[in-house]
DNA sequence: ACAGCCATGTAACTCGTTACATGATTAC
DNA sequence: GTAATCATGTAACGAGTTACATGGCTGT
């Protein structure tokens, strides 16, 4: 039957299955908040646009009423997500690393300005960090097995091992770069 | 002068820094080799059409001998390079986790389904980091400072911690589930 | 001789982005 | 009243994928 959509569209079909329902413009700022760690922050046309194909699929429905149209997962969305989790297999992480791409090209730019760059990505791991340390305490409270927030709650202590792996990786690799500096 | 080109379009460029002239096929190889860790492994047909536009922009040029045609960089394009590293911000990396974005979404499978899930990922998180410490022991004894190697074994260092990172929070998300699990 | 790898592309398509456009509501 | 935020789209484009097509060379 409904031939598999991309995973973005699961994933916004996913952020539906917690709590009330959401306008294009809501789920917008909850894909921002979190789905952006570990997937994408779609960007705003484009969130409408899987609105759409999920609504022409009959995976959500308008629940027309308060400001904007609010959408929520019907069975049929429910049913397709579960199925989609239980059949798809998931594949493997992609990580498309823009300052790991550029220190394998250090050679051409010198210490110094590589230095210079992983100190920003650092600085930029931590802002991440805290962002992503909100969200965590957000969940906070229910975060217990069978409460609403419990997985979640795992994926956002996945996403903070990583971002502090990633400082720490940083630092290591600073601090070689130090040593082997020329005393000047 | 020229507009900036695609990341990727760089990364394939970057690949020609080291040693000698690379066909298509080969540069396909390489970046199925290593590329893939903290980028992407493009297909064959956009590696080729890469190449084609690298070339119409004098960044690359053909050495036609031998088997098929091998592709070096030019002054320009290594000029342009370095630009490129100079002047555009790398950005934050890009995470794209189907199994973090599964594990969101658990509770609509239940926690044997999520058990399973994470123990396939984390034998695939195996055969990941073997394949990758084999990269980093072919790089040895070109690694040292001011050898050809040095920052890219720095990144296959990066790949390797993150790759053990990854394995360490999901036997610990496997602990924690299993704790949670009523006795039976 | 046949399989498998080396080698190079074209065509069609989809995902996702940026730019553009519009208008209503809310806060100050 | 005017700026910011809420709200919803369309259009054009580009990056990258899969499927298709072709042919030479190599080992057995």
């Amino acid at each position: 039957m409904s031939q598999d959509l991309p995973v973005t569209s699961y994933a916004l079909l996913g952020l539906l299955t917690f709590g009330e329902p959401l306008t294009g413009y809501e789920l917008k700022q909850r894909a921002d908040r979190t789905l952006r760690f570990y997937w994408v922050a779609p960007a705003m046309s484009q969130v409408y646009s899987e609105l759409n194909r999920l609504h022409a699929h009959g995976l959500v429905q308008k629940d027309g009423q308060g400001r904007g149209t609010a959408y929520s997962l019907t069975d049929r969305g429910e049913r397709e997500l579960k199925r989609w989790l239980a059949d798809e297999p998931p594949g493997f992480p992609m990580l498309k690393h823009p300052v790991a791409l550029r220190l394998m090209l250090s050679a051409l730019v010198g210490p110094e300005a590589t230095e210079q760059m992983l100190h920003a990505h650092l600085e930029a791991v931590h802002d991440e960090r805290a962002a992503l340390e909100e969200v965590r305490r957000s969940l906070e409270g229910h975060d217990g097995p069978g409460e609403v927030f419990h997985y979640p709650s795992m994926v956002a202590e996945w996403g903070l091992s990583y971002l502090g792996n990633e400082a720490q990786i940083v630092r290591d690799l600073l601090e070689r770069l130090g040593a082997e500096r020329p005393e000047s």
